[in-house]
Formats: structure tokens, sequence, C-alpha cells
DNA sequence: CCAATAATTAACTTGAATGTTAATTAACAA
DNA sequence: TTGTTAATTAACATTCAAGTTAATTATTGG
């Protein structure tokens, strides 16, 4: 698994989020699909995925001359997993703030 | 709450993901205690709070000359939250690459 | 008021990221 | 083989990110 801040960073570009969104929502698709409605050319997109892959987001699944692309679930767990790591944190800091949202309705 | 693609670029670089786990685990401290052994100026520390705050993921209190910097628990959430919304699909694919693994061991 | 401390903003340099078009690689099909 | 399609890599331009030092703002204490 990579580097937290590496994932991070390349779920940082919004082009890339959504790839690995819609990635999630519909499966497998080849870096042409990923291309429809994006407004990009074909070696940006490319790039892109390159960053992805890298990162440890997603894999690749060779198809003829068309390369399919899939989010690695392990991936998302691991940030899944952070936050859960701190889960103690901000469960009781959102807690702190109900209570106090609540008292002031009071007012 | 902010875009989810800027916590993730407030995120992926290394200074910032510390000083927020940091923050979390030590609670509100100083812009210059997060200073400290991270061999950075202070301008250089003070642009990435400010990278921080408008992510949404920190907080600033004045205190005196000093500002105190603190976690913001609603973006933590949002982060866990996205995770939590894409559970069913990692949770999935962990299972059968789970099951993938205990055939294997079989042979 | 004046000096000291804490932090930020300003100005600047440098390296990385992102997009483009052109060229290259690889697989398939006539 | 030859041509077509899919995708990536190469080369280049431009914008953005992150660091530095110097200057500025704001608060506190003598």
């Amino acid at each position: 698994m990579q580097n937290l801040s590496q994932i991070f960073s390349a779920l940082s570009d919004m082009t890339r989020l959504s790839v690995v969104e819609r990635l999630m929502a519909e499966g497998e698709l080849s870096a042409g699909d990923l291309l429809d409605d994006v407004g990009m050319s074909a070696p940006a997109m490319s790039r892109h995925l390159k960053v992805l892959r890298r990162a440890g987001l997603v894999q690749v699944q060779v198809d003829g001359t068309r390369r399919l692309y899939s989010v690695r679930p392990d991936a998302m767990k691991a940030i899944a997993d952070w936050t859960l790591d701190h889960r103690a944190f901000w469960q009781a800091g959102l807690d702190r703030l109900e209570v106090h949202l609540a008292l002031e309705e009071k007012d």
C-alpha cells in the first residue's frame, strides 16, 4: 500500500477524483471510456491515470488494445482506516458541537 | 463544508498531513509550536496553515499574539463520510480478495 | 511611547504539475 | 503485410506550489 499523502495527492485533482468515483459507480472502464464528456485530450487523461496508478488507487487489466481500469479496494480502505483511526477525535468534537447547538436552541 | 478535492489537496503535502495528525493527537497548538523540529521557516509554515484553513481543515483562535490552531472535526467527518458512501464498493472488493486468498491457500 | 515577540504578508526563485500536439508502441483485422 | 484503433510517451509551454529572506502588522510588557 502506498503513502497516504500520495493517495491524497492523487485525489486532489477534480478530474482524477471524478475518474475514481466513476470507476466505483460503473465498474471497470477503458481509458477511452473515461475520456467521454471530459473535454480533454487522450494524453492528458493517460497521465492522470498514471498518477492514480502510481498512487495505488487504480489497477489496469489489458484487454486487446484497450486498458481496463478499476479502483483498488485496498486503497479506498486505507483512507477509511485513517479516518477511523482518528474517529475518537472527530466524533467527540462533533458530539460537543451537537451539545453546543442543542444548548443554543434553548436560548 | 469545503470541496472534497480541496480537502485532499490540503492533505497531499506531508508537512500539512503531519500538522493535522499532530493537532489531532495533541490538541490545539500555536503556529510556533507547530514549527518545532520541522526545519522550515515561519513564513512557510504560515502558508501551509493558510492552505489548511482555506480547505476548512483547521480553525484558528486568537490568543494574544499567538494563533492557536485546531482541527475541525466536521472536515475529518467529511472524508469519513465519503469513504463510507463508497463502502459497499471497497468492502465487497476486499471480501472477494479474502476469498481469493483463502482459496489460494488450499493449493 | 518603545522594544520585543508572534505571526503573517510581500517579493522573488525554483521545481513540479497539467495541458497541448506530434510521434511511438501494440494489438487486431482485412 | 498493411492499415486502423487504442493508448502511451516525447517535447514543449504555461501555470501553480513551496521554499527563502525582508518587510509589515498586531499584541504585550517595561
